[in-house]
DNA sequence: TAGCTTTGTGAGCAGTTGCTTACTTAGCTT
DNA sequence: AAGCTAAGTAAGCAACTGCTCACAAAGCTA
């Protein structure tokens, strides 16, 4: 940006620094309080950029949310999927990461839950339902990512509470049991 | 209603047509998702009732969030709660119920939270706290209500999803049994 | 019946929001 | 340097939102 008011041209930055400022937005005020001026000024941009860029709000969003379960997924693979969750879900210096996209997701439009379910539930819930011999694997599979997400919320309506002030380990130790007894055989 | 456009006056009704009005439409639709023309309109009474009667409409959200935990403790007593909980939690005609509200209480603002947490959670938390004889029974209860609210949000975000089709008798099972492993040992 | 209080109403305020439009200008090609 | 395209901008639109205000009138009491 020059003094004379004058901005560099960078589609590439721009649409990134779009997507970053509404990332961090959305997962610190929601979706519907999230203005699209918030984000644009956060972005260091001119709000009628967003629109050029992505078409509207809920498209954003819909971008936004996009990747990140796949993203995931890909670092960590099935096998440690698992373990890897858990560990962030109780991680003390977590980024604002993927969980709290679920979390608000959830507080999103339409866009927003056939985007977390296609692109971001669905992987995550076949690599759990890999981990139960069980014929109805993917019911248990997605009993453990609603447990996850679960926790997400609980913790971000009580930011004092149980969850969020319990030694990190000793949480994942308890939900892994409890997991475990699902995942095998509980009957 | 006369046809004179003169309204029989009843304060008590009034009141209740706009917590009962409101309880659905949050329920339905959310919090911000809700304009007090949407409740004052189910409710069948003009808008400036509602800020009458309840100051504003984060106040309104709070007194809808009041004691229907509470109501459902008191009818079941806290032996049976967990039961009564899983069973509410997949019963195929519930009624919107507790469980809808706990899912729109977090997209409530500050006042929901906290009226979540006072009124809605630590009873149930409680009560599902006593069911472990662990020193760290109350992690472990609000794992157990994280995770009935994980349930909750889960069906919401994929009504045709593996949690919303399951039999119900055996998703509650299922999430019995892994609950008695977190509430009773889990090492 | 008059007077007062309480409940109900219509209208409107001020601010906000997602989005559009017309214009500017950076950056590239010829 | 001229011309064109694409990226950036300021301003503004129309609709919406929580809330207020002045008035109407139901309902009660003396």
């Amino acid at each position: 940006m020059t003094d004379g008011g004058a901005r560099r041209r960078d589609s590439a930055a721009t649409r990134r620094a779009l997507l970053d400022a509404a990332r961090k937005l959305f997962a610190d005020k929601g979706f519907d309080r999230t203005t699209v001026r918030d984000i644009a000024a956060a972005a260091g941009v001119n709000q009628a950029l967003l629109f050029r860029y992505f078409g509207s709000k809920e498209e954003l969003l819909g971008a936004v949310l996009s990747a990140p379960g796949a993203a995931l997924l890909a670092d960590v693979g099935s096998e440690r999927l698992l373990g890897e969750l858990l560990t962030r879900l109780f991680a003390e210096d977590r980024e604002r990461g993927h969980e709290a996209l679920l979390m608000l997701a959830l507080t999103g439009p339409g866009v927003a839950a056939d985007t977390l379910r296609r692109e971001v539930s669905e992987p995550f819930v076949d690599a759990l339902s890999a981990m139960s011999g069980e014929p109805d694997a993917r019911l248990r599979g997605q009993l453990v990512l609603a447990w996850i997400l679960g926790v997400v919320l609980s913790r971000a309506t009580s930011p004092t509470g149980e969850i969020a002030a319990a030694d990190p380990e000793h949480a994942r130790e308890l939900m892994l049991t409890a997991i475990r007894a699902l995942l095998e055989r509980a009957d």
